[in-house]
DNA sequence: ATCTTTACTTTTTTCGAGATTTGCGTGAAT
DNA sequence: ATTCACGCAAATCTCGAAAAAAGTAAAGAT
C-alpha cells in the first residue's frame, strides 16, 4: 500500500524527478503521513538514492514534504488548523498581488486574466455536467492555477509571485489530503467569476473580499475522517 | 567508562554545516556574486562535496544562495529592486504578524517583547557610543532578530512565523551586500522604540506604519558602488 | 510481570570516484 | 580582423557502497 508509481524508463535527472514528485504530491498521489523511503523512490525513478535525497530536500523547503533529521522524509500529515493557516497566508499574498495588479496592470493583464478564466470556466462546467471530478482533476488544477497566477501576474514583484506559487501548492496539497471532493466545488464557479469581475472593475478591496470568500469556503467542506 | 568529549573536533555534519553557512551568509561573510565552489567549502568544513551540495541546495530553497543547473551555486548578486521587493514582503508579513499578536498576545507576549527590546536597546547604545559596528555586528543581528521575532510571536500562525524568518534573513543578507553600514543606523534606535510603543499601545495600524518606516529607511542609506 | 540490556535489521547519511557538462583558450579558415 | 571549430581544463552531477544512526525484537535482571 502507499506508493503506487508507474515505472519511468526515461533517464531521470534531478530536475525531472523534482518536477514529477511535485506534481504528484500536489495532485494527491501520495497519502498523508506516508513515509517517502529513498530506496523505493530510487527504484521507481531509476536513479541513485542521493538524487532522491536531494529532490526531497528541495521539496521540504517548499513545505511539500516533512523532513526530520536522521528520521527521513514523509508526506506531511495536515490538520484543519494547518489548512486554515495556509489559507490565511494565501489570502494575504493573493489579495496583495491582486491589488498591485489592479494598480499596475495594463490591457495585456486584463486579456490574460480573462483568457485564463475562460478556460477555467470551460473545464468547470464540464466537471459540473459530467460529475467526473477525479478523472479530470489534474486539468482542472492546471486551469485553476493559471487563473490565480494571472490574477497577480502584474503585481511587479517576483518574490511575491514565488511565495504565492509556494503557498498555492501547499494549499492544494492540504485540500487534497483533507477533503473528499479533491478541492473542486460547484460554488467555485461563481466565486471565480466574482473575483474576475472585481479585478476587471479595478476594485482592490472588493477583489480581496471575493478572494477571501473563495478560499474560506474550502474550509467548510466535508472532511475525510482523520482516523489514525 | 568516561565521558567522551571532543571539543571543536571538526565533526561537520549536514545540519551543522547548514547552520554555519546560513549564519555566515546572513552576517555578510561572503561577497555578493561570489561563487560557492564545493571543493573549497569541502576543504573548509572537512566533509565531502556531496554534503556541501546538499547544504547549498537547502540554502537555495531559502533564497540565500542562487543555483543554476549545471552551473553551480553563488551568493546572489542583489539589486536595489531586489532589496525593495524583500522589504515590501517583510513589511506585509511583519505587520500582519504584529496585528495578530496585538489581538491575541497576553502579558507574556508583552513581557517577552519588552525584554527583547531592552537587550536590543542596550547593544544599540553601545554601538552608537563606541562606533565599533563591524566587530559587534553579529550580536546586534541576534538582538535585532530577537526583537522582531518577538513582535510577531503571538500571531498564532507557525507558517507566518516561518515565512517571516525566511524573509528576515533574506532582507539582512541583501542589506549587508548592498549597504556600507552593515544594516545598523543610529536612527534605528528610535524606530525600534516607536514599534515597541505602538505594539504595547495595542494599535495595529500605528504599529504597521512604524514597521514600514523602519524598513523603508534602510532603502535610503548609502549604497556601495554597484559598478558592473 | 516489567524494565533494562543486547544483538540484529532497517533506514538514513556520508563519502570518494567516475561520468558528464561547461568554460575558456588556441588555432585555422574566411 | 573576425568567426567558427576543436580540445583541454575545471567544475558539476550521479552513482553505489561504506559508515552511522535509528528502530526492533529477544534475552536477562530486578
Amino acid at each position: 500500500m502507499g506508493i503506487e508509481l508507474e515505472p519511468d524508463k526515461q533517464q531521470s535527472t534531478s530536475a525531472s524527478v523534482y518536477e514529477d514528485m511535485r506534481s504528484r504530491l500536489v495532485v494527491g498521489r501520495f497519502k498523508a503521513g506516508e513515509r517517502l523511503r529513498s530506496e523505493v523512490l530510487r527504484e521507481h525513478y531509476g536513479c541513485s538514492a542521493s538524487t532522491i535525497r536531494e529532490v526531497l530536500f528541495r521539496l521540504s523547503c517548499d513545505g511539500l514534504v516533512d523532513f526530520v533529521d536522521q528520521k527521513g522524509f514523509r508526506v506531511p500529515h495536515v490538520t484543519r488548523d494547518d489548512l486554515r493557516e495556509v489559507a490565511e497566508i494565501r489570502i494575504m499574498l493573493e489579495s496583495e498581488g491582486a491589488a498591485r495588479s489592479i494598480a499596475n496592470g495594463d490591457i495585456n493583464w486584463e486579456a490574460g486574466l480573462t483568457a485564463a478564466h475562460h478556460k477555467l470556466r470551460h473545464i468547470e462546467h464540464k466537471l459540473r455536467t459530467t460529475g467526473q471530478i477525479k478523472t479530470n482533476i489534474e486539468v482542472w488544477c492546471a486551469a485553476e492555477w493559471e487563473f490565480h497566477q494571472n490574477l497577480i501576474s502584474a503585481c511587479g514583484s517576483n518574490l511575491l509571485k514565488e511565495m504565492h506559487r509556494s503557498v498555492y501548492d501547499r494549499f492544494r496539497l492540504h485540500l487534497l489530503t483533507l477533503l473528499t471532493d479533491y478541492g473542486f466545488r460547484e460554488r467555485a464557479i461563481a466565486e471565480h467569476e466574482a473575483i474576475l469581475k472585481a479585478a476587471l472593475a479595478r476594485d482592490p478591496d472588493l477583489c480581496a473580499e471575493k478572494i477571501r470568500i473563495h478560499l474560506m469556503k474550502n474550509l467548510e467542506e466535508p472532511f475525510v475522517d482523520a482516523a489514525e
